[in-house]
RNA sequence: UGGGGUGUAGCCAAGCGGUAAGGCACCGGUUUUUGGUACCGGCAUGCGCAGGUUCGAAUCCUGCCACCCCAG
């Protein structure tokens, strides 16, 4: 550890002391280490933290975020930075725009990523205005993504360390807002950062990381879309590829393709996957694993910060997941390579070497076995 | 109630005298700021029931029960 990791490049020019910085501080070690690193350079810095759910049995849960003790840590830490903090109650915003929309999903019979929803709306569409009326000259968050000057203004681009790279749940940053965020973790090891909330002395430097999804207690997902949609319950058939009724389920909202776990059905001489949900008839239809492999998946709301049209590039369809080579065309993304457990909802992201171009949303695949997909 | 067959974990199933394979399902763990996947581990003191033979039985014998098939 040396002074070196305690400064970091928020690309605001040379001259900090009339510079003003806002910070998105969810309570995490992360944006708790982004306000330090601000405020360390000289410039004016203000904490920001919404407000997202209620006071409920999510707060207390290790991992969690903007809720409850977040709120109290974030507040702590600004405190202790010397920087002002603002709380701002978001609960019916992220409501409708990221908890509804996840619930709507799953009725549909698609598998939503409510981190994205929230990256795109509540964090880069209302901080983004808030940090503008503030008059900041940037909005600093502490995701794991860098913000790299390219020959046509920002680009983004893969996290450092890999391992940590959360450039999947910001796809649908948008250029202009590339142009006003600023990501000073980007170039960090998580031991780095943690270390740096250590040294500082900031109460959050041994809280765990945030996972799964922020507003559900358990990891039990389904209870959340249940609670909100009492029709989310609806049972119907498991049917295989070929056509036979192999059981029951207990409603869409618990399976995802891809997903073996669950279907409760035993007696075969191979692990049954789902291969596609069918929210018109309520149907879960299932299938051998070689049935999960697509060819391609067709994308839409795209958002787009590089070229992409008809160039060879590397996609990713899940946030683990590796980068696979795949081509764009006509809304369609070619993999060349077989992918499997490719579900409707979920985002497929694009990138070119460490750059991130962009992506959308997956609305539809192309299965590579055709005569299994018949069915 | 004439003949034949089968009864091993929730399901499928091997074993056919030497001290219960494997798969599916399920459960737990690991990995993971979405879902899922993957990986690791667990999972029948007991083989339809009751006796018997044997040093030893899921495996042999007897009886009973259940289910299936073929006949009249």
């Amino acid at each position: 550890m040396n002074q070196q990791n305690f400064s970091a490049d928020f690309q605001l020019g040379d001259d900090f002391s009339r510079k003003r910085i806002v910070v998105a501080m969810s309570g995490g070690v992360d944006s708790s280490v982004v306000a330090a690193l601000a405020a360390r350079t000289g410039a004016e810095t203000i904490g920001v933290t919404l407000q997202l759910y209620d006071h409920g049995s999510a707060v207390k849960r290790a991992g969690a975020c903007c809720a409850g003790q977040d709120i109290r840590d974030a507040r702590a830490v600004a405190d202790r930075l010397g920087i002002a903090h603002y709380v701002f109650d978001h609960e019916s915003r992220f409501r409708e725009s990221v908890i509804d929309q996840f619930a709507d999903e799953y009725m549909a019979g698609r598998t939503p990523i409510p981190c994205v929803r929230c990256n795109m709306g509540v964090k880069f569409t209302d901080l983004f205005h808030m940090a503008r009326e503030l008059g900041a000259d940037c909005l600093a968050t502490g995701h794991y993504v860098r913000r790299v000057g390219g020959a046509e203004g920002a680009e983004m681009h893969r996290a450092r360390d890999p391992a940590r790279d959360q450039s999947y749940f910001l796809f649908a940053t948008t250029k202009q807002q590339l142009d006003y965020l600023r990501f000073p973790l980007g170039d960090m090891p998580k031991q780095q950062v943690r270390a740096i909330a250590e040294e500082l002395g900031l109460i959050v430097a041994n809280k765990p990381d945030s996972q799964d999804i922020c507003f559900v207690p358990d990891g039990d997902y389904a209870s959340i879309v249940r609670k909100i949609r009492p029709d989310a319950e609806t049972q119907g058939d498991i049917v295989h590829l070929d056509g036979r009724v192999l059981g029951q389920h207990k409603g869409l909202i618990n399976f995802t393709v891809g997903q073996r776990k669950g279907l409760e059905i035993g007696g075969q001489p191979e692990p049954l996957y789902v291969v596609r949900l069918d929210a018109t008839k309520s149907e879960v239809i299932v299938g051998p694993r070689k049935a999960l492999a697509v060819t391609a998946a067709r994308i839409d709301e795209c958002n787009w910060i590089g070229p992409v049209e008809g160039r060879p590039v590397m996609a990713k369809v899940r946030s683990m997941g590796q980068l696979t080579p795949a081509t764009l065309k006509e809304g369609w993304l070619h993999f060349d390579n077989l992918e499997y457990g490719v579900s409707p909802g979920q985002a497929a992201v694009l990138y070119e070497g460490t750059r991130v171009l962009g992506g959308g949303w997956i609305e539809e695949t192309q299965a590579a076995t055709l005569d299994l997909a018949a069915a």
